[in-house]
DNA sequence: TTAACAGTGGAACGGATCGTTCCGCTCTGG
DNA sequence: CCAGAGCGGAACGATCCGTTCCACTGTTAA
């Protein structure tokens, strides 16, 4: 049988239980110990070692599940007619699918794989589309990496229950969004795409 | 002769020193070793542990300061007739001192003195002034536990360079204080002082 | 029925890290 | 000229963590 009590299906249903242990435990503590992803999903250290080459393989692939998770609400957004609605939509879906907290700490701690990379610019490329749309709407001097940093800064919003960072999230994002649209010029120089990059370096 | 080539003259230019040191090594890693601190100083260890009784103790006295510092930017504020002027003061002057990047990852890894604890509530009351002269021009539902996590999320704009870093950060501010004034009701259930003053408990 | 084995738990290992101590040196100040 | 404050940094002991390894279990295919 192939059923819930086959062995195949059990270590299937493993892979979902440790990726998303992983994702808890990573969120709490960039630092965590990969014995505390093991603990946290109920399974030894081998069901790991099994999955992952390594820590490294591990954090890699969680960070790549991200972005794919922000490739797929910029291309759900993208359909929004209307340029300001579009804008809004990618944002808050990123925000509420929690894409940076992980991203942002995890950076620079392993070698993006290739494919990893191919993304990366899709995602810069479908993110930046979206920007373009929105600009006339944004206040004047707004640039893609602003964007970038205000999903960094709803990274940085967080409590102890999830569900309430969530709500908070929400809240704040709505302030950002207030506060980007059409008004007297953004101040200083904006970030260059060097300095928001340089955490991938190793 | 009590001059700068005398012992206790360098002693003393080494415990600002040290505690410069302390800052920046610090703000770039909070779980940075005592010796990374020695180092950046370009002292030895013994040097450290000639003024603090331990690490704990220079992350105390590390915070402490910081606290100090937000003391004397709202005492400063408040001394703004205009009430905007007097919270827009406050909240860029926090900012720009750069008190909660580091306060908000050291939160938690040391035990308050009772002094601390003091100045803790304090500030709370000079800042939560400030905040009630400033909320009929705050969009309607905004609470002081709001104002603290702007400053958060300011605290979470870093670049490589700390002017950048000091400079962006006026960006976003202007964004946040922009979006928090007068209009719409701000959506979900505004923070507790709880979810915000988790971080102290060890 | 049974032999092979994928899948697993978790102890054990080796290396790295870090806070703290300690000893010997230097240079000052009286 | 010397007692000792101040200091540098090696050394120590305690963790901590990634990874390996091996014994065991339940499944599956013949």
């Amino acid at each position: 049988m192939t059923s819930s009590s086959g062995r195949a299906r059990q270590a299937a249903r493993n892979d979902e239980t440790i990726l998303r242990a992983a994702h808890e435990v990573f969120l709490e503590d960039h630092r965590a110990p990969i014995s505390a992803v093991a603990e946290r999903a109920g399974v030894g250290i081998s069901a790991l070692y099994r999955r992952y080459a390594g820590k490294e393989d591990l954090l890699r692939t969680l960070c790549h599940d991200g972005l794919r998770r922000f490739i797929a609400e910029a291309e759900q957004a993208q359909q929004q007619p209307d340029d300001w609605t579009a804008f809004e939509t990618f944002v808050r879906g990123v925000v509420h699918a929690d894409v940076h907290s992980l991203t942002v700490h995890l950076a620079g701690t392993f070698a993006p794989s290739e494919e990893m990379n191919a993304d990366a610019i899709r995602a810069n490329q479908l993110a930046m589309a979206l920007f373009e749309r929105a600009r006339p709407l944004l206040r004047p001097g707004a640039v893609p990496a602003d964007m970038t940093m205000l999903l960094e800064m709803c990274a940085a919003v967080r409590v102890p229950d999830p569900d309430r960072t969530s709500e908070l999230r929400v809240r704040y994002v709505d302030v950002l969004l207030d506060g980007m649209r059409a008004g007297d010029e953004l101040p200083g120089p904006a970030p260059t795409v060097e300095e928001l990059s340089w955490r991938w370096n190793r």
